[in-house]
This record gives C-alpha cells, sequence and structure tokens, in this order.
DNA sequence: TTGTGTAATGTAATCGATTACATCAAAACT
DNA sequence: AGTTTTGATGTAATCGATTACATTACACAA
C-alpha cells in the first residue's frame, strides 16, 4: 500500500495493451467497447488487483457516494432518539446497496447550521439526513438556497417545501390514548416534550383528538411540556403527583415514562393497577422496565431505509415523494385491566 | 450551488491580483506570505464566500481525513456492544476536533475482510476502526499487510503487533466476582459470551482469577457458554435452573444478565434476595431493570475518544501505545445483602 | 476501388486543489 | 556600486480518474 506500488489505470492500460480511456469505459461498464477488449482490460485488473482510486473519480465526476448525517452535539438527543443505532444501520445498509457510504458527525446546536452549509459547499457529501428538526428549522433554508439535496426525518412546519419521511406521530398518539379512553380513563395526563418540536404538536393533536372523538373536554391543566429526557419525566411527574389524583398518564416518550414510572413506585402507586402508563418509541428498555411499558413502537428500521432511499433518489435526480410511515401500538402491562403481553 | 456559481481558488486569485498558489498557501498557513497580502486574499476570500473543495484538496494531499467504521450487519452484535450510539458520538467528536469526520457502513460476516481491504485500497478512509474482533482476526492480517492504519477494540490474540484501544475486562470480571464472594457466595455460576471471543476470555479469566485468591475451586460445571443476547442468558439460566440449585450467577453481559432474570422470576426467585445476579456492561436498561442490576460498567464514552485518539495519531507518523480503560463496579440491587443503590 | 457510415479506440483536456521549482525583488553584505 | 542572500510570489506539473473530441478500423454500398 506504500504510494509506489500502487496500481493506476495507467498500469492496467500498459499491461493490456490499450489506452485509458478504454479502461474506464470497461471499468464503467460503458458498451462502447469489445468483448475482446473488454476481457483483456478485465484480466490485467485481475492480474495486478485494481482498485479504483475513490477520490480521484468523485473529482471528476463531481459524486462523492456519500450522504450526512450530522447529528447535535446535545447527548440527551442522541438518547431521547429511540433506536438511534437501528436508525444508522438501516440507513447504511440502504445507502451501500445503492453505492453509497455514511458520513457521520456530531455538533452543538451553535454551529448547526454552518456546518451543515460547510458539508454542503465543500462537496463533503452529495446530500444530508436533517434529524431533530423544529419548526422553520434555519437548515431547511440554508440548504435549499444552495439548491443541496436533504431529507428531513419528521415533518416540521416551513414555509418552504422540503422532502420528509415521517412516522404517524398524531395516529399514535391518537391510538395510545383512545386505548386509555377504551379502558375507562376520563382524566389522562399528557406529559409531552417540548413545544417547538413538530413531533410534540403531532402527539399532542393526536391526543387532542382522541379525547374530542369521545366527547372528553381537552383540560389545559393536564398538558404538561417538558424535555425528553428521564429526568424531565421524573420531575413532572412528581409535581402531578403533588397536586392531582392521577389515574392515567400518557408519556410523549419511553424515556419520560420511565422516569415517571419511578415517580410512581416511589409514591407507593403500582403502575397498571392503580395507574395507566402508555409510553412512545418502544425503546430497548421499554419491555424491561417493570411494569413492561405499554407504548407506541415507532418503525425506526424502516426510518432508516427510507430517509436513505429518497435522499439518494434525490441526488440522482428522480423525483422522490415524502414518506409517511405507521406505527403500531404495543399492549404490555404498565396499562389498567389486566391486558395480556403482546409481542417481545 | 450550481456548478456555475462554485467559487474556486482561481477566482480568489483573480480577485485578490495573486495566483493561485499564494492563495494556496494563506489559506493552508504557510508562513511564506506577507501581512498585507495575506489579509488581501482573505478579504477576497471572504468577499466570495470561497470555501475549499474537500476532494480536490484531498486528491492531492492523499489524505480525505476520514475514518472508517464498519460494524457486522449482524443486529445482535449492534446491541451487545453496549452504548453503540455514546461510542460513535464521543469517537466522531474528538474525529472533529483533529479534522477528521466518520465514514460508516455495516456489512455482513461474510464481506467483511474484503470491504475493509476495499476501504483501504481505494483510499475511501485514512484509517480504520475495527470492532467485534475474535482471535487471529482475518482483518488485522489484511491491513498490516496493505500496511495501513487501524485501531482494534478490544484485545484478540493475534500473531502480528497491533494497535488497540481496550477496557480491563479481566479486572472488572474479577471484581465482580470478589464482590460476590464478600457477599458470602461461594458458588458462582458464570454466564459466559462466546469462546472465541476475546473479550469472553479476559471475563473468564477475572472470573477465575478471583476464585483462586479466595481459594475456591474453579467448576467447569458452572462455566456456561452461550451467545451475547437476552434470549441466550434467558435460554442458559433455564438450563442451569433445572440442573443445580442456584445462589449467584455472573453475567458477562447486562443483555444476558436480563434474560436471566427474567427466567429466575419466572421460576419464582425473588433476585437480590434468593439469588444474587451481576451483568458486564452498564447498558442503559441496567439501571431501569427491576431490580436495578448490578454491574461492571465500561467507560465507552472514553473507547471512542481513544479510539479516535490514536488512530489519528498513527495516520499522521505519531507514534501511538496501546491503551488500556479502567472499568467500574456498579452496586445496585441484584445482589444479595440490601446494598444501597450507587449512581444513576 | 473508392466512398461513406458506424463502431471502437486513442489523445488530451478537465475536475480543483497543492507544491516543486523558477523567478524576482529587496535586504544585507563586501 | 556590485554581489550574495533571503524571502515572497508566480508558473506549471501533479494527484488519478472521466470524457469530449479526434482518429482509426472496418463493413458495406455504389
Amino acid at each position: 500500500m506504500s504510494k509506489a506500488n500502487r496500481i493506476r489505470i495507467k498500469d492496467i492500460a500498459k499491461e493490456a495493451g490499450v489506452s485509458t480511456a478504454t479502461v474506464s469505459r470497461v471499468l464503467n461498464n460503458s458498451n462502447k467497447v469489445t468483448a475482446k477488449t473488454r476481457r483483456r482490460v478485465l484480466e490485467a485488473v485481475e492480474r495486478l488487483g485494481y482498485v479504483p482510486h475513490h477520490v480521484a473519480r468523485s473529482l471528476r465526476v463531481e459524486r462523492v457516494y456519500s450522504i450526512g448525517l450530522i447529528v447535535p452535539h446535545d447527548i440527551d438527543y442522541l438518547f431521547s432518539f429511540p433506536y438511534f443505532n437501528l436508525f444508522i444501520h438501516h440507513l447504511a445498509v440502504e445507502a451501500r446497496t445503492r453505492g453509497y457510504h455514511i458520513i457521520f458527525t456530531t455538533t452543538n446546536g451553535d454551529e448547526s447550521v454552518q456546518l451543515h452549509k460547510d458539508f454542503a459547499m465543500r462537496r463533503i457529501v452529495d446530500g444530508l439526513v436533517i434529524l431533530d428538526v423544529s419548526d422553520e428549522d434555519p437548515r431547511i433554508d440554508a440548504l435549499t438556497e444552495l439548491g443541496f439535496p436533504f431529507v428531513v426525518i419528521g415533518r416540521p412546519n416551513h414555509k418552504l417545501p422540503y422532502l420528509w419521511v415521517d412516522t404517524e406521530n398524531e395516529e399514535g398518539a391518537r391510538r395510545a390514548v383512545e386505548y386509555l379512553i377504551s379502558l375507562g380513563h376520563r382524566k389522562i395526563h399528557f406529559v409531552n416534550g417540548p413545544q417547538h418540536l413538530a413531533v410534540s404538536r403531532q402527539r399532542f393533536e393526536g391526543y387532542s383528538r382522541a379525547l374530542q372523538k369521545a366527547r372528553i373536554a381537552c383540560e389545559p391543566m393536564l398538558i404538561h411540556n417538558g424535555e425528553f429526557t428521564e429526568e424531565s419525566g421524573y420531575a413532572i411527574t412528581k409535581a402531578i403527583l403533588h397536586s392531582d389524583k392521577v389515574e392515567a398518564i400518557f408519556y410523549a416518550s419511553d424515556t419520560m415514562a420511565i422516569g415517571g414510572i419511578r415517580a410512581l413506585k416511589e409514591a407507593g402507586f403500582e403502575v397498571g393497577r392503580d395507574v395507566s402508563v402508555v409510553g412512545f418509541d418502544d425503546i430497548p428498555s421499554a419491555s424491561v422496565v417493570s411494569p413492561p411499558l405499554t407504548t407506541v413502537a415507532q418503525p425506526i428500521a424502516l426510518v432508516g431505509t427510507w430517509a436513505a432511499r429518497l435522499l439518494i433518489d434525490l441526488i440522482e435526480g428522480n423525483k422522490p415523494v415524502p414518506k409517511s410511515l405507521s406505527v403500531e401500538l404495543k399492549l404490555r402491562k404498565s396499562t389498567r385491566g389486566g391486558v395480556t403481553v403482546v409481542g417481545d
């Protein structure tokens, strides 16, 4: 691998007795080459163990065959994104089947927009996956202005159109709350994430829609906005217990729900009997906490697959359309009524 | 961002009234340029909004400023690697402070060696992080033969020398077992991972060392090799219960321990009173299972940081030395003796 | 045989930077 | 003043591929 013994296309050309142009044509499956010549070239490639130089190729064809994933430094986010490793895994699998790989880096909030622009302008990647979006996210403006391909995970409000992959957050929340209602609950607390996030808005929308359908008034007192963290779930639940008699709580993330369960247990409640708890995401811990958490499972693997698929379509000049992926309510034991465990 | 309006170094040269060589020298902080000229160039850069073209630069300097992380397709692995996202996060943070980013892809076992060679020979990355290593791992041979920089996470046996980052698996296992002994246990089952993995060997070494120090015979009957999965932990524990009266079990991973706890509960045991359980890794679920799991915490964040640090040192021609990182026993409630919860 | 059209191949420009080497100007010395 | 030294800058080669355009070879028709 020392520089001296690296094989270039020129060496193949000499070995096969053709020009570099012909070698390149063979390697790129151009049809304008005789079967005999093709064979000679391929033999030379084989004999000398040639592999193309990725960077040189990229410079010429103006494509680096990679997509960028820049995640916020904010460690909480990394964990609140359920199954982050599942997501990146499937993103990478789909990308690889299309000949792309993932360029990954992390950033703190302040430099985020600049870093996305940098990746675009320096052509470090061909396209970007945008995570952790809020309404009117400035990255959408920046990349649109540059005319750079990107796909958004989630579906925030924005004045500009953009390509997205989203899970049916509203539908999921609605089903969760309808389920609680079906168990006989009428007063359902909702512990939600930060208001500026689109997922929070969507999940609230589902919550409120379910109540509306059941003709239950939506009490502002029952709505609590916090962070998508265990600590936040714990603190909010403590506060709720302090001021109210509680019978059912719907948490907008499993992480929050796990914190909430801790608070409930400390206060002497038996979750699943005295109080019903439903989470959202179906993170790995959800099935191992006690009691196992009834929750809305997101198809994270599919989100990864579709994100790669749509983004690469966009890069390659196809006309992809946004994708909405359905969620599934997983019934476990944190809800009242002795429901049999399903799944896991 | 359309090709037409992209700014190249040539445009800066014209704008500043200097040659491209001078512009490049300014951009690369060569000292051979007047303060006045430097200022003129930087003003032009600012005015035209120039950013360097990464690929073009890479082609010339023969460095792509990225390190590769190729993880096995095998999804179980991705989850058995505790805190995978923490690891990749810190890998990326350290890499970025050094001006590198991460190229990530996944692979199935069959093509793994070839893919590593490919990444090296095509110069897609400057160096590779090798995960999930077993003894005499063929990737070590392949990359060494190519003279390509790489760092191994873990410390398998191998005939060749190599650069590694490892946690003190042996020390951790020894401390876990010594702790069980200190609680009065004498018969300690050990549910270990696959024998071909170095971590399994190291953890066994610690187990056996602790027994030896306490002058307890090491019974082969108490040693069980399985997979690092919940199912495996569950199945092995079932088998143990079938044939033996159990008082203490040390699992070589939290995932296995969680499966084991499930089996123990099903059999009517109260973990932490009737039987002591210790895990290894301190995955996120460890603190939320019931009872919270006493376990050996690995400094995964540091592993990521050091992996990037050593690898980049190697790439840049420094002479890094392998790094061993210490572990910490986290006492929770899965062990006999009503220990107070520590941490979390 | 010559001309024409077409398919295969070769030559050289190109992508956008870095850098070896050449040149030039100014400072430092005799 | 003339020569040498030093430092700043410019010119052009280079990294390793792809590809526009030029050229050649060959088949077929007149």
